[in-house]
DNA sequence: GTCTATAAGTAGATAGAC
DNA sequence: GTCTATCTACTTATAGAC
C-alpha cells in the first residue's frame, strides 16, 4: 500500500484517493456515492474499479491512509525534538504537529474524524488499530508528564487525552483559513493544553 | 413544535424522534434508512408520514431539538447560579452543564454533532441558527472573563472557545459508561479549562 | 485504462384497506 | 393511526467495446 502523502496525487489512483477523502468530509459515509467520487477524479464511475476492488474497500483505504499519516507526522515531528524537550515541550510539539497535518489534509482527517463511528463492521477494525496506535503515542507523551511532576497529579489521562485529541479533532469541523492561520490556532491550542494540563510551579 | 426533553416519548411522535436520533447517530444522515428508523420506534415506515411530512422534516427536527436541548439547559444551569459566581465558575458549570445534558440525551446530541455538517442545504440553515444561539451563550462567559481579568489576556477568545466546545461535542464520540462516570469526565474536563484558560495569579 | 450499456438491488414515498 | 402493496428513482457493480 502506497504510504505517501495522499493529496499530491500522483497517479489516478491517488487523485482517486483524495476525491474520496473529498465526498466522504462532505457526504458521510452512507452518503458518498461513487459517481460523485469518479466525478471529483474527472473519470467515470466504472475506471474506480480498475484501482479499487469495491466501494468499502476504497472508502476504507482513505480511512487508514488519513489516519496513519497523521501519526507519522506526529511521531516525526517528536523525533525531531532534542532530547533535552521537556513533557510538556513534547506535549507542545504534538498539538502543533497534529493541528497542522489535519488542516492540511483536512479532507482526510474530516473524513476519518466523522466516518469512523460509522463504519460497517469490516472496515472497522484496520481504522480502530491505526486510531489505537495513534492514541498510544500521546499516552506515552502524558505518562511521561505525570510521571516527572509536569503534570497534575490529581488529572485523568485517558479522560484528558480524549478531551485534548478531540478539541484538536474537531479544529478540522470549523476552522476554514478564513478567520485567521493555522499558526493562530495553533498558538491558542498549545496555551490551553499546556496551562490545562500543568502542574502548578512549586513554592521555593 | 414540541420542546420538552425529546426522550421521555410520550407520544408516538417522541418515540419516533427518539428512534430518528438513535439511528441518525449510528449511522450518519445518508445511511439513516425510514425503515430503521420505524423499527427502533416499533412500527412500519408508512406509519412515519401520519405524523412528519418527509425524511428530511424528520431528521432536521430531530437536529434543531437536540441542540436546543443543550442550549436550555446550559443556559438553565447558569440562571441558577448566585450572582456572587465568577466568570471561571460560570464557565465550570457550562462544561458541567454541556457534558451531563450531552452524555444524558447522547443520541440526540451524537446527531447534531456528527451530522450538522453533512446536511442538505434545506435543512442546514435552522440547524446553523440554533447553534449559534448557542455558542452566542459561550462567547459571552469567555469576554465577561476576559473582561474582568481571570481569562488570559492574551487568548484568542474564539478559537479558545471552538476548542473547548470541540473537546466537550467530541465526548459523545467516546464516552460509554463502561469506564468511569460523568462525573468524572465533568471534573477533568472542568479542571483543564478552568487552567487553560486562568490568568496566572497577580504578584501580591 | 477508460468508456457505454445495463443488470440487480434497495430506498423514499404514495394508494388505499382496515 | 397503522398497515400491505406497489411505484419510481437511484446506486453498486459487471459486461464488454475501444
Amino acid at each position: 500500500m502506497d504510504t505517501s502523502k495522499p493529496e499530491q496525487g500522483n497517479g489516478t489512483r491517488d487523485r482517486i484517493l483524495a476525491a474520496a477523502a473529498t465526498v466522504l468530509a462532505r457526504e458521510g459515509y452512507a452518503g458518498t456515492r461513487l459517481t460523485d467520487i469518479a466525478q471529483h477524479a474527472e473519470l467515470r464511475a466504472p475506471a474506480v474499479y480498475y484501482y479499487f476492488s469495491s466501494r468499502e474497500e476504497l472508502i476504507g483505504e482513505v480511512m487508514v491512509v488519513g489516519q496513519r499519516w497523521v501519526r507519522t507526522h506526529v511521531s516525526e515531528a517528536l523525533a525531531a525534538l532534542p532530547s533535552e524537550a521537556t513533557s510538556l515541550d513534547r506535549i507542545e510539539t504534538a498539538v502543533e504537529a497534529h493541528l497542522r497535518v489535519e488542516l492540511e489534509l483536512s479532507d482526510f482527517a474530516r473524513a476519518v474524524t466523522r466516518n469512523s463511528g460509522q463504519l460497517p463492521p469490516d472496515l472497522r477494525a484496520p481504522v480502530a488499530a491505526e486510531s489505537a496506535l495513534y492514541h498510544s503515542i500521546w499516552r506515552e507523551l502524558l505518562e511521561a508528564g505525570h510521571a516527572d511532576g509536569s503534570i497534575r497529579a490529581d488529572l485523568d489521562l485517558r479522560t484528558a487525552r480524549m478531551l485534548v485529541i478531540g478539541a484538536l479533532n474537531w479544529a478540522a469541523e470549523w476552522w476554514n483559513g478564513e478567520r485567521g492561520t493555522v499558526g493562530e490556532v495553533i498558538g491558542t491550542a498549545q496555551a490551553l493544553v499546556r496551562h490545562g494540563l500543568a502542574a502548578p510551579p512549586r513554592p521555593a
